[in-house]
DNA sequence: CTAGGGTTAG
């Protein structure tokens, strides 16, 4: 450690005042206990080296007290100019100085701090954030006995506390105050701010007033700050009263304003916080910063690019803030050129470029315009790496799906920099490491967290629950949800995602369930407590849940949902809008699903989407090309309305179900040129099923054949399979299956359907076989299940399962109705069952179908002439499709069965698909 | 004593 420090510099050489000439003393007799104590002949170096680490004081050091005086007779002796000295330093910003002045004035003059030495050798202990040498400072003014002759000293001290202690430390200075003056209040409402007690800070702001202090501008600005950390309503109550004393006392400073614009800003009020800035016209770079500011934080990100401008056009040279501050706004517009300009600017004209604020908003701009590598380049470039910077790296690596990139920059940190991964770094690098495929560690992950004690942050636990139930560990996310302490909205809406995703779509209905519930109950409640975050579904709760519906084509339910969204005006998102169209049209009922749409104020591609596939799904091919059609012309119209891939996919699916081959080839033939869609493998499998369908089993074969070699080929041959399967074409179905088995050895279906394609064409033996061969690979196949929405509940029936309380009903129904189809002329088709079968199909055969269940539970459990809607997670069989006609006719009942597929509408023993399916 | 970094669900 080298003394930088002379300790007879002109620096440190007291500038003497007129007060130092006037009272000359050396004050050693007021103080023989320190000079009995402490000697004064610290050597220098050790002093400097004290003060430039800035971690003791010398005068408790033991070590002091052997060491004899040599020089002190040589120093200046007078306080008044150490002081005078001390308190130069601290106005200077020299701390490390001030500091050193202070230990010197002690130890080597002899002198003993007086009430303007403490003050500012604390602002100096403040400035170097040094809470060890603040406590030493601390004790020295009791010892001096200042504590209580002088409300400024406990002012610094709270002040210096606040900086760098703790809130016990605070309120011990503050409470034991006798005298409080303005400032006092000022610093502990300051310090609780900084403890983010905005609560606390408020209540001493009411007690201030309660002790008839007028508060200042300085008060005002640390109450605007609390106050903008306040649930909406309170806070913007409270502020804006504290605005208007503001404004009627005239105690207000630049500063002041500032702060009002930044709490306006905080609790959503553009337009106050805008007006605030062009009321009053001594505005500094920090007005303009928190005008920008207020604007992105706000999502008004064309006004923040505008006032930039403006700054700029007013002569006033932007800082780093300004840039922190405008280049999210570029980030979220995906302004690429307008955030590469400003970098341009950062690096030309400022010394900005290694500023790690800028350097994060920088990268977050880069990765959300999807340059990564940029976004990389600029990471580099930063020497100083804070979290903030790595956090803005690994959420844009994650983001942009850089898995692997994402989890090595993560381990990095760590290693590299000695850097620990905060809440923030965590749920960024989780969905990450969970669709990262080289990544098996996932519980690892979570082991991790709960070492770095992370495991209490919301959004971490949010992310964890998603990365469970993405890996299909529902049960955990459920229990990792059951253990939060505060669920906010993501909490609710990742658990009920999970469920939809799992296919436990009942639960997620029960989950809405409950979260409205619990809503209920906290409106109800006289006491609002602020930490309890009320779970409101919202649009994503919504869009999230009704696919649900969909699924289980709980369209009672759906209505619900569609009736809540009209009551919160979440009905016009064009997202909860178009999980409304998908649902009626899944629930069978094209014609709500139609007055939707139409309904909707904007629509995108996704809602075209939905309704064409819709369309589609009912058999009305050629309503959907009408639509189509009319898509193009409006995106013609607007410009920003496109035919996606997923159009394509819709188009082909509905031609496929309406036997519309012509059509569709002519569409997958003029997709690239026409409409700038590239064929990919999910629309060669459409058009194979296309072709299959419509028995061009060859036409079919040669499509796939043709398809590029890079292509996966899995869903084409699925397609072929299928398509042999319904017009028992052998040859070409062991093709397709031998393929299959290849590429996915583990997929029932497919030995599922070759076996029914054996068994039809009379092959038991074969057919035999590939059952072996299944079991032998140990694949089994997904249950078939059904749904039926009966009252508030959705009942559910499994083939083969007898748990349903009227099972034993359901099937002597059964049994009943298939003697009176018989006298119809019903004939079973058993392809679809396999013959010398294992127990479990055994089973199968005797209750029948899962839709066969389900209908019966309909029709025993509603009124007749009731439509009876079930919904099925497998294709419907030939045999269930056949029998549900004879049903339709003897019941009387309109029977409408969706597969995965589409819709089967029986009426009076006949299907709206026209056995084509 | 005043402005600023960022994350989870879709």
């Amino acid at each position: 450690m080298t003394c930088y420090i002379q300790p007879f510099s002109p620096l440190l050489t007291p500038p003497f005042s007129s007060r130092t000439f006037s009272s000359l003393r050396t004050d050693h007799h007021h103080h023989p206990a320190l000079l009995h104590e402490h000697n004064h002949s610290l050597p220098l170096a050790s002093a400097a080296a004290a003060a430039a680490t800035a971690t003791a004081i010398p005068i408790t050091s033991p070590t002091l007290t052997s060491t004899a005086a040599t020089t002190s007779s040589a120093q200046p002796l007078f306080q008044e100019s150490w002081v005078e000295s001390l308190r130069f330093q601290a106005r200077s910003n020299l701390f490390r100085e001030a500091i050193l002045t202070y230990i010197q004035m002690l130890t080597l003059a002899g002198i003993s701090p007086d009430n303007f030495a403490f003050p500012a050798v604390l602002k100096a202990v403040t400035a170097l954030q040094d809470l060890n040498l603040g406590k030493q400072i601390h004790a020295h003014v009791f010892k001096f006995g200042y504590a209580s002759s002088s409300v400024t000293v406990a002012n610094t001290l709270v002040h210096m506390y606040g900086k760098c202690g703790d809130i016990g430390d605070v309120y011990k200075v503050f409470n034991r105050m006798t005298d409080r003056d303005e400032v006092s209040w000022n610093s502990i409402i300051a310090s609780l701010c900084r403890f983010q007690e905005w609560e606390l800070a408020l209540e001493a702001f009411q007690l201030m007033l309660f002790d008839n202090m007028a508060p200042s501008s300085f008060t005002l600005v640390s109450v605007a700050l609390a106050c903008s950390n306040f649930p909406r309503h309170d806070g913007l109550q409270l502020g804006q009263q504290v605005h208007a004393y503001s404004l009627r006392t005239g105690n207000w400073r630049t500063f002041t304003n500032n702060a009002f614009m930044a709490m306006y800003a905080k609790l959503g009020r553009v337009a106050d916080s805008r007006a605030l800035f062009e009321l009053f016209e001594d505005r500094d770079m920090i007005s303009w910063n928190t005008m920008i500011s207020t604007f992105t934080q706000n999502d008004h990100f064309l006004e923040a690019l505008f006032f930039l401008y403006l700054m700029v056009l007013d002569g006033i040279k932007p800082d780093g803030v300004t840039f922190a501050s405008v280049l999210p706004a570029c980030s979220h517009l995906e302004m690429l050129d307008r955030g590469k300009e400003i970098h341009a600017y950062v690096l030309k004209n400022t010394n900005l470029p290694e500023n790690s604020f800028v350097g994060s908003a920088l990268v977050d701009m880069y990765c959300n315009c999807r340059q990564v590598e940029s976004g990389r380049r600029v990471f580099d470039g930063i020497s100083k790496r804070g979290i903030p910077l790595f956090n803005a790296m690994i959420t844009g690596y994650a983001q942009n799906e850089y898995d692997e990139e994402a989890l090595s920059l993560f381990f990095q940190m760590e290693a590299l920099d000695g850097i620990y991964p905060n809440g923030t770094t965590m749920s960024s690098v989780l969905p990450a490491c969970v669709r990262c495929d080289l990544f098996s560690d996932q519980e690892g992950m979570h082991g991790y967290v709960i070492k770095r004690g992370l495991e209490k942050d919301r959004y971490v636990q949010n992310a964890l629950m998603d990365m469970y139930s993405r890996m299909g560990n529902i049960e955990i996310s459920k229990y990792l949800f059951d253990s939060m302490e505060v669920r906010d909205i993501v909490s609710w809406n990742t658990m009920i995602t999970g469920y939809v995703n799992c296919g436990c779509h009942e639960n997620a209905l029960h989950l809405l369930h409950a979260m409205k519930k619990v809503e209920e109950k906290n409106k109800d409640d006289d006491f609002e407590d602020v930490n309890r975050v009320s779970p409101k579904p919202n649009s994503v709760t919504l869009m999230t849940v009704l696919p649900g519906c969909a699924a289980l084509s709980a369209l009672a339910k759906g209505k619900e949902i569609h009736a809540y969204a009209t009551r919160h005006f979440l009905a016009s998102d064009v997202a909860v809008g178009s999980a409304l169209v998908d649902m009626y049209a899944k629930c069978g009922c094209l014609n709500l699903s139609r007055r939707m749409f139409d309904r909707m104020p904007i629509r995108n591609v996704i809602t075209w989407n939905v309704l064409i596939m819709a369309y589609g799904m009912h058999g009305r091919g050629e309503e959907a090309l009408e639509l189509f059609k009319n898509m193009a012309a409006e995106g013609d119209k607007s410009g920003i309305l496109r035919p996606n891939e997923v159009t394509f996919i819709a188009i082909f699916a509905a031609c496929s179900h309406s036997g519309m081959v012509r059509e569709g080839l002519h569409l997958f033939h003029r997709m690239k040129e026409d409409y700038g869609v590239e064929p990919a493998p999910d629309h060669y499998a459409c058009v194979v099923d296309l072709l299959g369908r419509a028995g061009q089993l060859e036409e079919a074969y040669e499509l796939i054949k043709m398809m590029p070699p890079e292509f996966d080929k899995r869903d084409a041959w699925s397609s072929l399979l299928g398509a042999c399967r319904i017009h028992w074409n052998v040859e070409t179905g062991e093709i397709a299956a031998k393929n299959l088995f290849q590429l996915e050895p583990n997929v029932a279906s497919h030995y599922v359907l070759l076996s029914n394609i054996y068994s039809s064409a009379g092959h038991w033996e074969k057919a035999m076989e590939i059952r072996k061969m299944m079991q032998k690979m140990g694949v089994r196949k997904e249950p078939g299940c059904s749904w039926f929405e009966f009252g508030d509940e959705v009942h559910k029936f499994v083939a083969g399962d007898a748990s349903h309380p009227q099972s034993e009903q359901l099937h002597g129904f059964l049994e009943t109705l298939s003697e009176r189809m018989r006298r119809e002329g019903y004939v079973p088709d058993t392809s679809c069952v396999l013959h010398n079968v294992d127990e479990e199909e055994k089973e199968t055969l005797l209750c029948g179908h899962s839709e066969k269940l389900a209908i019966a539970f309909g029709i025993l459990n509603t009124r007749p002439g009731t439509t009876i809607r079930v919904a099925k997670n497998l294709r419907v069989c030939n045999d269930c499709h056949v029998a549900t006609k004879f049903i339709s006719k003897i019941v009387d009942r309109e029977i409408i069965v969706r597969d995965v597929r589409r819709f089967h509408h029986f009426r009076n023993g006949t299907c709206s698909c026209g056995d084509y399916w």
